[in-house]
DNA sequence: GTCTATATTCCGATAGAC
DNA sequence: GTCTATCGGAATATAGAC
């Protein structure tokens, strides 16, 4: 048997664990109200395993964050075929990927966001980069438009999302998702697509 | 000078300092970070005199967010006029409240909730009892469906509230209200007063 | 009414034993 | 690789002097 090189960082087991009651203990309180110590008692651990193997919270926040789920996977599903039914099919990816486990890591996100300004911009530059300029390049409008369609659509997808996993609001919080899907792509597939109206000028126009 | 009954609770101004200091306190940090020696400090006073006035965080917090601002008075202006217009006005009524001093409030509580389930809770109470249930008595539709209703208006508001109060997403976070009315008021109108698409059964349907 | 001093608790991080 | 012990800091809240 092939003897491995390089170092071996610990018990691989260990470090799932961890980092799985990470994203469950960063998804239920958000990052700063999350304590290492916490983290370790979801995990069985003792809190100086966790400084060993991620260093400190920042680290473990970030190695906890890496994608368990890749929109450049996923995006294309969305993208291809009619493009007047993009907005239904995104919105149902954005709701499977939520409500899988996958979604711990997105709440954790949201939820940190809103309390602390480091974790802010990592969500700004997931929904950015990642996701809307992806959704956003193929679309046959005006480029000057892009910006404010994709901030329109982040907005009602964000509320979505306070609604069905933060605030828990009802019936939003508890609805099947294709209830949801029927009553938000109209939305989504307006922001995307339909003519915007035109801008009123800044102040005096 | 006739001398007034009942006890004097120190100096008001002291007060009314302490109040404008916490809600923009919380505002920037949300409930949970915010610290009483920092509301103290930018009220230039002394963190004990805070707990004097207030007895604890709590107290302070619930004082502080009685409400600048009283939907019972805002909302006859939006709920009168041509129905195809309610969108409209309530997107516009809605991001005046929030660009206004008095939406310090709202960032202040709508950042709590988030990680806070107290003031999640007050949240939920506000929005549902004191806003979402007198713009929706008065609509001519199924009154079944008024919770889903008001929940997705909800989900769009609080989702445009959050990218331009707390995640600060451009442009919406800068742009001039009336460009965000034309853009969000059909989809708060839709919500509000267009047929829903009808619901699949739950699962084997 | 205002402030000093402190009791109490809990955090992140480190040092070092095993 | 794992855990004990602890340092240094900051928080809420209270007691009590002035």
């Amino acid at each position: 048997m092939a003897r491995r090189t390089g170092r071996r960082p610990g018990n691989p087991g260990t470090r799932e664990a961890i980092l799985e009651a990470a994203r469950s203990i960063f998804a239920e309180r958000g990052f700063d109200a999350s304590t290492i110590r916490a983290i370790a008692a979801a995990a069985g651990v003792d809190p100086a395993l966790v400084h060993h193997y991620f260093g400190n919270k920042d680290q473990l926040f970030l190695t906890a964050m890496q994608a368990p789920v890749d929109p450049r996977e996923l995006l294309p599903k969305v993208l291809t075929g009619d493009p007047e039914g993009i907005g239904e099919r995104l919105v149902r990816m954005f709701l499977a990927v939520w409500d899988s486990p996958a979604g711990t890591a997105g709440v954790a996100l949201l939820r940190s966001a809103v309390s602390n300004e480091w974790t802010a911009r990592l969500l700004r530059e997931f929904v950015v980069t990642q996701v809307l300029r992806r959704v956003l390049e193929n679309l046959d409008v005006d480029p000057a438009e892009l910006p404010l369609r994709g901030s329109l659509v982040a907005s009602q997808l964000i509320g979505l999302a306070m609604m069905r996993y933060v605030v828990r609001l009802d019936p939003i919080a508890t609805a099947a998702p294709e209830a949801l899907v029927t009553a938000v792509a109209p939305t989504i597939q307006r922001y995307l697509t339909a003519p915007l109206p035109d801008q009123p000028a800044s102040s005096a126009g």
